[in-house]
DNA sequence: CCTGCAGTACGACTTTAGTCGAACTTAGCA
DNA sequence: TGCTAAGTTCGACTAAAGTCGTACTGCAGG
């Protein structure tokens, strides 16, 4: 897999297309982790996140508010932030707002099946 | 909580043969949350010995030393414990040995694919 | 320009998880 | 009977995560 030289060059940007702002810094796929990933799927609320952009229209993107949790703006910047920073979503800056959407073709290349469990996960009783 | 009415009241043990030791205490089938799960699994070390447990004969169950750690074993209690009551794996003791295998069954039942991913899982280069 | 709004950044605090030494428990064995 | 080895339990320490208030940035509309 690390066939790419030395030091990865660690493209953090995508060829967007344009009019389409350009992605928050997130790993690239080659430096996607098992462990970091399930890590960052291992707290409720963000198994609650993906499940919900999994689940509910992943042509969009979407803002923060639009999920409808009643936390303090700072904890939900923080979960937002483990989950791009882990390489589960994607976020670009669309005027005020920042919109995050689930990278499924990257997590079902790296780890099939994973988003799989997330969608037919149950919140607990 | 307990789970689907009226029938399987929370059988902890297993209809074990004369001569095989009981269980140590785990969560029932049941009982396995995704979110745990991932969270025991979230760690280098634990994924090690699931991944070792899984590729290397699942056969027998296998002894707290077998894996050779050179941890201090009050950190390997802490591990195995964690993943026995996480349910990803099962221990038993034989005379002084407390041994392990992963639980693939109810594993694979309520997270199909996963332990796959701990399979192909390949520690960090 | 000013104001309001989406969201971030920072920092303090709390909680949880990992690490490991030391003392203890128990089975097998001489 | 007493030793040894596998593993646990306890407790202290440390490191990492989660929580959230406050201050800040930056776009939009009047």
């Amino acid at each position: 897999m690390s066939s790419t030289a030395g030091t990865a060059p660690a493209i953090k940007v995508l060829p967007a297309p344009p009019g389409l702002p350009e992605p928050l810094p997130e790993p690239t796929v080659e430096e996607l982790r098992l462990e970091t990933v399930l890590g960052a799927l291992s707290d409720p609320l963000r198994l609650t996140i993906v499940r919900k952009l999994l689940l509910e229209s992943e042509q969009f993107d979407h803002s923060c508010g639009w999920f409808g949790f009643d936390r303090p703006k700072s904890s939900l910047t923080h979960h937002f932030k483990a989950l791009r920073e882990a390489g589960v979503t994607r976020q670009r800056q669309y005027g005020l707002e920042r919109r995050s959407h689930v990278r499924v073709d990257d997590l079902n290349a790296c780890f099939p099946g994973l988003l799989d469990l997330v969608a037919a996960w149950a919140p607990e009783a």
